[in-house]
DNA sequence: CATGAATGAGCGTTCATTCAT
DNA sequence: GATGAATGAACGCTCATTCAT
């Protein structure tokens, strides 16, 4: 079957754009990708078929991954404020311990090139996230608001969050818990 | 930067980079935001050193732009809450008035060619509004947080709002209220 | 050129190089036609050293295939007008029957990937109709003419019924005895 | 006006991809038909918007430049044949002369990247000869037959002769009379 | 100053050929 | 030998910027 195609390429691949990405933007060229990934500049095209491709299926594996990361050891039987309080704890870690993984994600969630089948592949990811706003705000002053419209602000909390501990992780506990604090009033009160 | 022979060229510019960049985003070439301006493709270099510099130009005219607007017919001897109301509906007016200059902005406020010195001076079109935010929060659960960071959640709800609202405009005014009181929760309580 | 493993492996390219190149020319992949051949792209190059080779053979292989076809039934002992006119009526029934091979042929006969060597080696093919083409000039007003000159106008004219005969085919046998009657004249008087 | 496109450029494109077609085919890179012409490459495409376009303006250039070629110092008030010999001798001698433009345009001929349009346009460049082989075989043993077939043999055996005389320029006057004797007996009888 | 042609570096993608399995 | 992934040179075309007019 000859040498078969090789899943440390295809993710060295996909790790090479992500850090490629994030220190120059979308624009990077592919063979710089490939450079980064230690590939001849035509093998990024055997596990990708376009650029535009290979950022989409990076732009899934970073949210999945972040998705995965944020439920991470999540206390099922906990009271509900504190569960929200770990999957955001963790969320917020994983943006602040994955900086590029962040930015190359900010990036890729604002450019054309990703799909909407990938973006709405993206919310089954966070669907469990999701899950649990649903559940916090349905007696809250936003339980009439649509849900995404929940979500959204949920997100934006978060990005704000993210980049302002990004600038100054010292301080990234108490962020963490400002920007908490703030969501939680957002949709529960 | 001895003033070029025609201011009119210049704001020509500023439009159609602000329309086309709505539509095709920021890689969109020169000579098509030229073309759209109704100038030469070499003139826009006279107006503009570099595609950057037009950019970080059209940056800061849609941040004051939108300050501007914002702040326009503020009830100054209102109560703060109202002021402050008042201030986030036309904030939203605008930008679902101006989907495009929305869009733009969305798009070059995330681009690394806007330098930092264009992101400061954004924020001094935004200080009155900022000096509102200011105001409320000294009271509220964040008076102890940076400034820059509760500045940074009003941003970011505003965004969302915004997004929302023009994927849905029917119930502007609905979104509008809703994001208020969501964004008056954070700062205020 | 020690006899490769498969000779219907071979005969499965060639075929499929006749094919592909009717359909995309001659700048098709060499990919392509290892997969029209139900055959790894790799194994493409253990049958011919590149692609030139393959369509080196394949030349070789239409104008021997178009010459025996030319030559089928022909009647020995008939008077030499009735043989030839045998002849070019299998020629032309060739052509029309194979639109592929008759494209591909022609597409690489104006190839300058076809070595001299190719060429040469193919007018032995047609020797005997070359030889056809001596008896009855030899009698005739290009009696003086170099072979070589007669067999190309020979060629050229049939190169010319072919076409014009393959977008018509309803007119084969008109366009068939057209054809001939102007060779006739040509090489007879 | 600014610095208005220069025909003298465009003419050395043409003429480059000329020489540069007969010495290397059409996979010839336009980035070296931009170097023989002396200029850019980039600069090829303000003038051809694609390589394709560029071909098909060559091509109809190369038809015309024949036409013209073959038409020129027609003795108008002399017999039939002896217009038809004058022209097709000044065809032999402009194929003879210009050897690669002969050869690109056998190659454009056969190219897919020609198109229909460019063909139609083409054959009014040789309208004034295609009537003058209409004026001779309308007597002749191929009246019956459709002019576009009468043509393409008239075609094919200039294209015969050609090919022969280019090989052999030494006796072009005599291949020239005999391929116009072969052409006069086709049509003629 | 306005114009738009000129420039040439740069990019995504292809593909003949090689080579590890 | 067969496979198909790996390679990297090559190509058509774009576009920010410069410069002749």
């Amino acid at each position: 079957m000859a040498r078969p195609k090789s899943e440390d390429k295809r993710n060295a691949l996909i790790a090479a754009a992500s850090h490629v990405i994030a220190a120059q933007g979308l624009s990077a060229p592919t063979a710089v990708i490939a450079r980064e990934a230690g590939v001849s500049n035509g093998s990024l095209f055997t596990y990708f078929d376009t650029k535009a491709d290979l950022f989409n299926n990076l732009y899934l594996q970073l949210k999945s991954g972040m998705a995965i990361a944020s439920l991470e050891g999540l206390p099922v039987d906990a009271p509900l404020r504190e569960q929200f309080f770990h999957m955001w704890s963790n969320w917020m870690r994983w943006s602040t311990s994955n900086p590029e993984m962040r930015r190359a994600l900010a990036l890729l969630d604002v450019s054309d090139e990703i799909t909407q089948e990938a973006r709405a592949e993206s919310h089954q990811a966070m669907a469990e996230v999701a899950g649990m706003v649903e559940a916090v705000r349905s007696h809250g002053p936003m339980r009439d608001a649509p849900m995404e419209f929940v979500v959204a602000m949920m997100n934006s909390l978060a990005e704000a969050t993210m980049d302002f501990t990004i600038n100054d992780p010292a301080n990234a506990h108490a962020h963490c818990k400002v920007g908490f604090d703030a969501l939680w009033r957002v949709v529960s009160g």
